[in-house]
DNA sequence: GAATCGCTTCAAACCGCTTTGGATGTTTGA
DNA sequence: TCAAACATCCAAAGCGGTTTGAAGCGATTC
């Protein structure tokens, strides 16, 4: 069943049947309820592939997940934010395609994307410093908005952020409220924006009262359970061990816990962890009480709000560059306590 | 730059410019040339939605991710599995389309994806018992692989599963011949169709050496490390607790550990822990030796296959149901040793 | 030398919708 | 009362490709 039957049944043009169903004043209201009706009656649905060619827009937006070298972005948190995403596009019809490439291919795959008209905007993911995409994006002209920013861009673009630096800044004072002098930065790795800012906001906040940040207890890696326990088993084995850590998710802070119990020590009283917790969907931090105390954003949350706001690029080309940021919660859980005494 | 352009441009009807590209054998290879290089020079790109009109397919597949009551399936194992059927998808051509929908619309979606003409095909995610969907697409004549099977289901159907009742009668067996004799299992939740199969292949192996299984020592929740430490944390209070356990993942086994561990008990010493591996690819199982003792099969390899399934499917639609069952390895870790003596 | 054939190429129809530019009949306003 | 304005509806031309049916043409066959 098409557009062109349906009319023939009813005894109209396709013309008026189309602007029946779209919603368009110069049509009858009478009219329009039979279209509708039949429609319906019919189980008329009309073809998105013909709209699509007819409309010249692609009613669909793209994610590129390169992987290979940089596997770090097929992660939990990179679930979440997809789910966060895809809700927006259903609510608003539009349809959400995933492009999996080797990291080679990043770029002809945008290219492609645009050229061959599959996708009207992108999302990007996991920016890093200066990184290339964004350039690459303007330059082809395809709508865009960044997860994340990427220090060291010049020019506006589109993003939404988690304001990172602020986050971590304010768990390392809260620590150091604490009594906490010697904690530890348990971060991801350091070429992703995210990592940087986290970083100054811990440098920060310990310079800021005085405290010259050691290199010993600052460490960078993937964010997993395993790298989380390597880093802090170690550092708990230093002469002057730390007796704080900030880890940068929820598994690593679960590799940062077990360090703690299997050095001995109890979580909390001996030693405080604070993580920060994307609220991930199959991954909460405790139900009632939190487990850790954290600094929180819903990273689902925040694939709604970038999808809402590429939807908006989309439909608004020449508005300028709109940015978002997000602050994160603290939350106290039961992994902080005051600073031992020694 | 459009075809009509590039004709033109070449001094060619479109006919032959199409032809060209698509590699018909009608047309001069000469001219085939010209018309490969002019294309590259002037950067052109077939229009995908015009070739989605003009030949009836959408050249995508969908994925249907229903949110809300049963949001168990925003998980880790879908993240990696998507990852998988994406680098599939990519070396063909194929688009992937994700949806995600509130879970009352999930039929509705599939309805829609369908006579909107959005995918030539879909792949069913976590399979329940009698799932609905298996008719629903039968029905309304939507291709579609299904990842896992769905027991009561009656018709064959396209389908690639692990062997979950073999791996975890196998495992069972394991820890029997080192001796354990109370066995516990933390199950993922028991209306997913894998987790009745795990269950049966745990029995199985216990019934056939003369153990009657004990109810007490069988858990069945959602796959998360505070489930796992929960349901292990009250077994390993019983007044016979369990000597061994087989987690139904890798995170619900970290639970699994960390009572074994807060109960101040040794892992791999006093306490056996097997679990499943879906060799995710931010959550390794150690590195050189693996951490658990493990039944491991790649989810990222299902996808991969189960999307070469589908496409064979599409391709090939008279030929009869492909169905594909995968093992599981058991691999040895350091989380499994003799049963102690008590 | 006419008929046939294979190799190339093309014109035109088509995919299923949107949208432009009327056409038709009905009201409204002076 | 007549022109202008309005309310409805339609024919036809796209959108950018694919595909069918036919034609041009030199070579081969009889």
């Amino acid at each position: 069943m098409n557009l062109k039957e349906l009319a023939t049944k009813l005894g109209l043009s396709p013309t008026t049947v189309s602007r029946a169903l779209n919603g368009y004043p110069e049509v009858n209201e009478t009219t329009r309820e039979r279209v509708v009706a039949a429609a319906k009656r019919h189980n008329y649905h009309q073809n998105t592939r013909a709209i699509r060619l007819a409309t010249g827009r692609a009613m669909a937006v793209g994610h590129v997940i390169p992987i290979a070298t940089r596997h770090e972005i097929v992660n939990p948190v990179f679930a979440d934010f997809i789910a966060g995403a895809g809700e927006t596009y259903s609510r608003n019809d539009y349809d959400m395609v995933l492009s999996v490439v080797p990291d080679e291919d990043e770029e002809a795959t945008y290219r492609g994307l645009k050229s061959k008209g599959n996708v009207d905007g992108v999302i990007v993911h996991a920016p890093r410093m200066n990184d290339p995409r964004i350039a690459l994006l303007r330059e082809i002209g395809l709508p865009f908005v960044v997860h994340g920013r990427a220090t060291g861009t010049a020019d506006p673009y589109c993003w939404l952020d988690v304001n990172n630096r602020r986050a971590f800044q304010r768990a390392t004072e809260f620590l150091l409220d604490l009594g906490h002098t010697r904690i530890a930065l348990v971060n991801g790795l350091e070429f992703m924006d995210f990592a940087i800012r986290r970083r100054t906001g811990y440098v920060d906040a310990l310079t800021a009262r005085g405290i010259t940040p050691d290199p010993t207890l600052m460490a960078s890696d993937e964010m997993t359970e395993i790298a989380g326990f390597r880093a802090a088993t170690a550092m708990l084995a230093l002469p002057q061990p730390p007796t704080a850590f900030l880890a940068s998710s929820m598994i690593s802070g679960m590799g940062v816990r077990r360090a703690v119990e299997s050095a001995g020590r109890v979580l909390g009283r001996d030693v405080s962890v604070i993580i920060h917790d994307d609220d991930l969907s199959y991954m909460k931090n405790g139900e009632d009480v939190p487990i850790f105390t954290a600094t929180r954003s819903s990273v689902r949350e925040a694939g709604r709000l970038a999808a809402e706001m590429l939807l908006d690029v989309i439909a608004h080309p020449d508005a300028g560059p709109q940015q978002r940021l997000l602050e994160a919660e603290l939350i106290i859980g039961q992994s902080t306590g005051p600073a031992p005494r020694n």
